[in-house]
DNA sequence: GAGTTTTCTGGACAGTTGTCAAGATCGACG
DNA sequence: CGTCGATCTTGACAACTGTCCAGAAAACTC
């Protein structure tokens, strides 16, 4: 029987199924990562696996189940990522250091992760298929952004002067120029991000003191 | 003898063929804002045009040849929208109403060139051949922002908080949301739009005064 | 109006794609 | 060992893709 549904099964153990599912879904990401969305075939992805072709349609319904699956996967991972930065830190400054050194991490390390979201983010305006999906990460990415700036904005002992979305609009176009740019010059890219990510941030305190 | 370069001669006046290069850009054009850069096919392509599917051989060499001028053309217009309104404002204001009101208006009268422009920007960090005009355009938005925002920063008889780069990011950020969100509901989008977009730009400002 | 060049058509080609299904293989259980 | 179900492989299918080309049609020249 071949697992279709994408449960929200977080608390269930996986079976083997699942594991299964999370297997495939790593070597798609390594082929998705490197090629996009509309370049990568199934056979590629199989391909890039120790599996066959014919044995994605036994565990996904199809192309759009299988790259959902991943971009969830990997992107509620990666809303998770600033965690410790927020519960580690003490001041203002510090915070902003540890935000600033994470992203610039990820930028370069999750270099594929990146480049494949905006992708799929941008085919979700063609595609209705993948617009639910992208909905629900966009919203833990502002959730991201908006525990991150409010404890910012707690330390230093003042308002945001944005709400979440803007928020999260405003970084994320930072962040997007600078997976763009990795393009061509990664090192470059990730001074730059880091370099006006901190200029903005005390631009959106309110001016309070 | 089919016509391969895409020259630079602004300055030449535009041949037989170079009108059709322009008529087969603009069929092109209502394709691809609908379908996206990787579903249009050049048969479709055609089909939403007067000529059969052979004559985009003739006039482009290469499919990314004929998306790379789409973008090209339809962008550059774009990046001259807010040229009246920087020259017609004299307060702080009125320039930001202006701003916000053709912002709002290209939002949903240019929804398709939008998503396009997007799409391709996405797609040219797998696709190095879209890279060189990726980056020419994103430097025509980035002056246009630049121009709008000094002229407020000026009118506002303050200065800038940020370069410009930075600036062209955060705003992009806004508007890439608004794109995003119009395919679901184009109304709120818009609204939600200039109001983030409103909120944004004092925060640009030097606190002086 | 004949001849020549430009422009356009429609079909053909080779390659790729997502999808599916018939059968091989495997593992557990009685 | 034999059976049965889950799991996987392989090959096939029909549709579609970008590209190219031989020849029709049109435009232009003399």
């Amino acid at each position: 029987m071949a697992v279709t549904a994408l449960e929200d099964g977080a608390t269930v153990p996986p079976g083997k199924a699942d594991r299964r599912r999370l297997e495939l879904a790593e070597s798609a990401f390594k082929t998705l990562g490197e090629m996009g969305y509309a370049r990568s075939s199934l056979r590629e992805i199989a391909q890039n696996s120790e599996f066959s072709h014919g044995v994605v349609h036994y565990y996904f319904s199809d192309k759009t189940d299988l790259i959902t699956f991943c971009v969830r996967h990997y992107k509620t991972a990666c809303s998770r990522r600033y965690d410790a930065v927020v519960d580690a830190a003490t001041t203002p400054a510090e915070l902003a250091d540890g935000f600033l050194a994470t992203m610039g991490t990820t930028l370069v390390e999750d270099a594929g992760l990146h480049r494949l979201w905006y992708d799929v983010r941008a085919q979700s305006v063609f595609e209705p298929a993948l617009r639910e999906d992208v909905v629900h990460v966009d919203g833990l990415l502002e959730q991201m952004t908006w525990r991150v700036l409010s404890r910012y904005a707690e330390l230093a002992g003042r308002a945001l002067a944005v709400d979440a979305p803007t928020a999260y609009a405003l970084v994320d176009g930072l962040f997007e120029q600078a997976v763009i740019a990795s393009a061509s010059d990664p090192t470059a890219a990730r001074a730059n991000l880091t370099a006006r990510v901190a200029t903005t941030l005390p631009l959106l305190l309110t001016p309070g003191r």
